[in-house]
DNA sequence: CAAATGCAACGCAACGTTGCGTTGTGTTCT
DNA sequence: AGAACACAACGCAACGTTGCGTTGCATTTG
């Protein structure tokens, strides 16, 4: 029943990112922006399953026959509308310290799992990654080009001193990012509000105890 | 003749009533293992979204209106065959050290996040989660059910005096488990031998530099 | 004009439901 | 004991519905 409830979406609605058909960019049909969004608000409401490609046409006022003679199935639908959604770009932080940027990030990725409607359609894209071959492509693609971004974080952690310069960056990110994951979307648990301080103090300190600690 | 066939004994169906049948177990129809079987064959080899009921009737040997009359829909009996199903029992640890623990626990989750056909099974039914709220159930239920089975881990780690009393063992595992389903899922990296020590080293030891550790 | 879109219909598969007949296994009644 | 019965479970066939993805042809639009 929801209609247009979410409204930020609009405002960068003519955005001309898919808008240069003369001079042959990127093509797409006349409405793509109107297809897009209808394609994530749906999947915000009904999931992926719930996701269907006669609905995106009739919420954005396009015969069903325009979205498949531009996308040959659902799972690319959804990867392209995804491309350009700007709601996934999180700017990764830089606070000084990389305690402060890695509970920054997990705080971002805690919202984005848990605040809709960014919420709705992150959990659901991420889920469907098992479904969709085509998406699990984009989610990958997803994931590196997060990781290249996040790279700056731990530079400036190991020229402060703050991180052993061997250390692997992509595993600290995925034991909180997948920690946040595990705990929201599988356990199906609240996320406590000292959850991401707890989270970033284990992964950089530890959670042994008081024994002996073998330096480097 | 009588014409009272069916559509009686609805308020009974499943749940409360699976009691005693001539097989002794917990019944459903007679050939509830061969449907499940087929169930989680089916899963295995398609998918959560390429599982359909005709599929597994077909499958099973059995009219798609049985399983209608027990199961109302794909996720109850998902969740049903999920249950009778052993594959998923992981016997939690003991060998002596908390490192040791958490890395054979480590381990076999990575076994089951990887290795077929177990694998195709946990990755469809935990992708699963975000579209039946029904299996969304079930999974969280056995998450709990696991956490309460490696509880013992952590108490014999405190009494070691491995790791600090205050210390929240569901931040660990969740920590561990959730890295390694996002390498495996969501990145779709291959896991590396050393993953496993290296994030368990990480979540015990910490990955911040050889900088002051602060004595408790 | 030509490309893009609209429209209507199609075959296909799976959904979930229904009515009715059949099987199998106990129970009861001579 | 053996025939008759009761009844739950099962099979079968068909139904209407939805969504998929496709096709041929008319119509709009730049």
């Amino acid at each position: 029943m929801s209609e247009r409830r979410d409204g930020q979406r609009q405002g960068e609605r003519y955005g001309a990112r898919n808008r240069e058909r003369p001079g042959g960019g990127t093509a797409g049909p006349r409405k793509s922006q109107d297809i897009f969004d209808a394609t994530l608000d749906l999947l915000a409401e009904k999931g992926y399953e719930g996701l269907t490609v006669e609905g995106v046409a009739q919420r954005s006022q396009v015969n069903k026959t325009t979205i498949y003679r531009w996308w040959p199935s659902k799972g690319a639908l959804l990867g392209a509308a995804l491309t350009g959604a700007r709601q996934l770009d999180l700017e990764p932080p830089d606070t000084g310290s990389l305690q402060g940027d890695l509970e920054a990030l997990l705080h971002t990725i805690v919202t984005l799992l848990t605040a809709p409607p960014a919420s709705d359609i992150a959990v659901a894209t991420l889920g469907a990654v098992t479904h969709s071959p085509e998406l699990a492509g984009h989610v990958r693609e997803f994931f590196a080009e997060r990781m290249g971004r996040e790279q700056p974080v731990f530079d400036r952690a190991v020229a402060r001193g703050e991180l052993a310069a061997d250390t692997d960056p992509m595993l600290l990110v995925d034991l909180l990012a997948g920690a946040a994951w595990l705990r929201v979307v599988l356990r199906q648990l609240p996320v406590e509000k000292d959850f991401v301080p707890r989270a970033v103090r284990t992964v950089l300190n530890g959670a042994g105890a008081v024994t002996e600690r073998h330096q480097l």
